[in-house]
DNA sequence: TACTCCTATGAAAATTTTTCAATCAGCTTC
DNA sequence: GAAGCTGATTGAAAAATTTTCATAGGAGTA
């Protein structure tokens, strides 16, 4: 009985769920339909087989329809200027393959299961998830579902899951390569959500480069990828009486609050402090910053995001696959 | 035959819509069929024959269902930090009554036309607009599809659409007023985008309270709303012999570009020069810069104008309500 | 001209949703 | 404790809709 709908035409049909299930045809009818009355066992049951067998209502398939133009994009934190610009970008880009660009805003913090049920419920094709931290729920959820999941500028490997990022650790070692270079020996981190993979692989990368020089990280503290955070740290790490002389900073802002904050104890940027940021978000060119940061290709990274969504040998069930792009050491006064 | 369709029961059917437009049942069905075989005058009639009886076919309900919980935000300018967090307000807001954000970023200095078709295909609840100018063509066709139309930080009487904006006009007054109470006299412009309302109302504000004590605006520059803008703005502002002791600019980056250029030129803020931008967006507050500005109750604002949106006695055909909302003047170090 | 291929079409078949009447369980009322 | 009421659940049947099928007509072509 298992194997009922092989025998018959291409289509699956409501009558064969009906069958299967042992049920009338109005049941499956109704369980396809939010609020109709039916006992919630016998509902699970018809939605099983149906799935089973391969079979959608047809308000289902046009709504399966539907979503299938429409890319999720959850974003963690909006007020990081380099996020905006991923959406921007990614907006775009969508725009021109007449695609939809669905978006959740995360509070701070959060990860994303607080918002799982309503992005599932909207199906789209594709979830798109920047700096937030995907729950394993979540990502067995869409397996589950069939929708894609690509990380941005975000690493997970314990989900095996779909990224996209820049090469941080080779980031990092451009940063701190610079200022070796330049002469700075006493050199601070200012690092930024410590379980991130854009944290670690930019500090692996600084601490890799200054132990080949036969260096250390000279100081550190974490500033959690926001101004605040990053004024914070700047000030404990410039309050010490060894203070460094040059700060790497895990992103941009945290860059321009460490500058921020030099400029308040009268420090001449470069020749006293030298201020190295990651991602190059438009203020980082400012004139009252001109901060030397690691260029994020944003545009390429999008575009290999949709890449791997689109393309269609790639199953979101499959393991993930991890695309490294480089960065560009882009040199400017701070640095 | 006109009023065939009163004689029946509530809901219209496809039959009733064969019966008026003269054809089969198959082929209202075909009408409502992307890519089916119809005649593309017949399928014209049947769907006017279906809208005048207010017939939908079964896929076209569901998608009318699943769009119903959708809003649009078409933004111009997400590289204006101000906008972002408009957006993430929005995202958030929506997220409480599990509706869907969908985005749109138009390329700078493009007006909404670009992506209308792909805006009305989606067929959303309501469009939210943010910083772009609105076609009255546009307009017109969200009239007729019966979408909600709401301009957020903009007014356009030309097109009597809703609108929820800050006072602008009070705020170019409060700003103003300001500096005559500290004693600046020759007080000059950065202004926006010429043909805007959030320009042309600060503006206005700015030289009416300016005229009430007598003066006038001593200098004009315009800076299109983007920091380059402002800084070229600024330089030319305050490159001339008779500079002026006081700035105005029309939004906070443009005002950030200024202090920059400031400082190119040795002047002390704000003894030399004072600044005072419009918005508050979070890098006013930054140490380096410490703003003063006039801020936009911009979670209010949202919450406006999905009121406007919520509110089933407003109709999508009515004439525009226009809602204001008072600013804040927030002061700090640059005034 | 005859033939082919394709679009267009309504009738009828197939499919799905909705209605309707019946059943049943849990409560309330007397 | 029995009778009665209410509301959930259900399958059969009716209604509604989509799809199939056979046919007709027209444009192109050998």
């Amino acid at each position: 009985m298992k194997n009922f709908h092989r025998s018959r035409s291409l289509k699956p049909t409501a009558k064969q769920v009906a069958h299967v299930a042992g049920v009338s045809l109005a049941a499956v009818s109704r369980a396809f339909t939010p609020g109709a009355s039916l006992d919630v066992e016998k509902r699970k049951r018809i939605l099983a087989v149906a799935e089973e067998i391969g079979y959608l209502s047809p308000a289902r398939r046009t709504a399966e329809a539907i979503s299938a133009t429409t890319i999720t994009l959850v974003a963690g934190d909006l007020l990081n200027p380099f996020y905006p610009f991923v959406l921007d970008t990614l907006a775009k880009q969508l725009q021109e393959s007449e695609r939809q660009l669905l978006v959740y805003a995360l509070a701070a913090n959060t990860d994303v299961d607080s918002v799982t049920e309503q992005i599932l419920a909207a199906r789209p094709s594709a979830i798109i998830v920047t700096s937030a931290h995907l729950t394993s729920s979540m990502a067995r959820a869409c397996r589950q579902h069939q929708i894609k999941v690509v990380l941005l500028n975000r690493i997970q490997r314990d989900i095996r899951i779909n990224a996209v990022a820049c090469d941080n650790f080779q980031g990092g070692r451009d940063a701190g390569r610079l200022l070796l270079e330049r002469g700075y020996r006493k050199i601070a981190l200012v690092g930024g959500v410590a379980n991130t993979s854009t944290h670690v692989e930019r500090v692996r990368g600084l601490r890799d480069v200054l132990a080949e020089a036969g260096g250390a990280i000279h100081a550190q503290a974490f500033g959690n990828f926001t101004y605040k955070g990053g004024y914070t740290a700047g000030k404990t790490l410039l309050s010490v009486p060894d203070a460094p002389d040059a700060i790497f900073c895990c992103n941009d802002i945290m860059a321009l609050a460490v500058i921020d904050v030099a400029r308040e104890f009268g420090l001449r940027i470069p020749e006293d402090l030298a201020v190295i940021g990651f991602d190059d978000i438009p203020m980082a060119s400012w004139n009252s910053y001109g901060l030397t940061t690691i260029r994020q290709p944003v545009e390429r990274m999008v575009m290999e995001a949709l890449k791997i969504i689109d393309d269609p040998t790639i199953k979101p069930s499959d393991d993930g696959i991890i695309t490294m792009l480089p960065g560009t050491l882009v040199t400017r006064s701070s640095a």
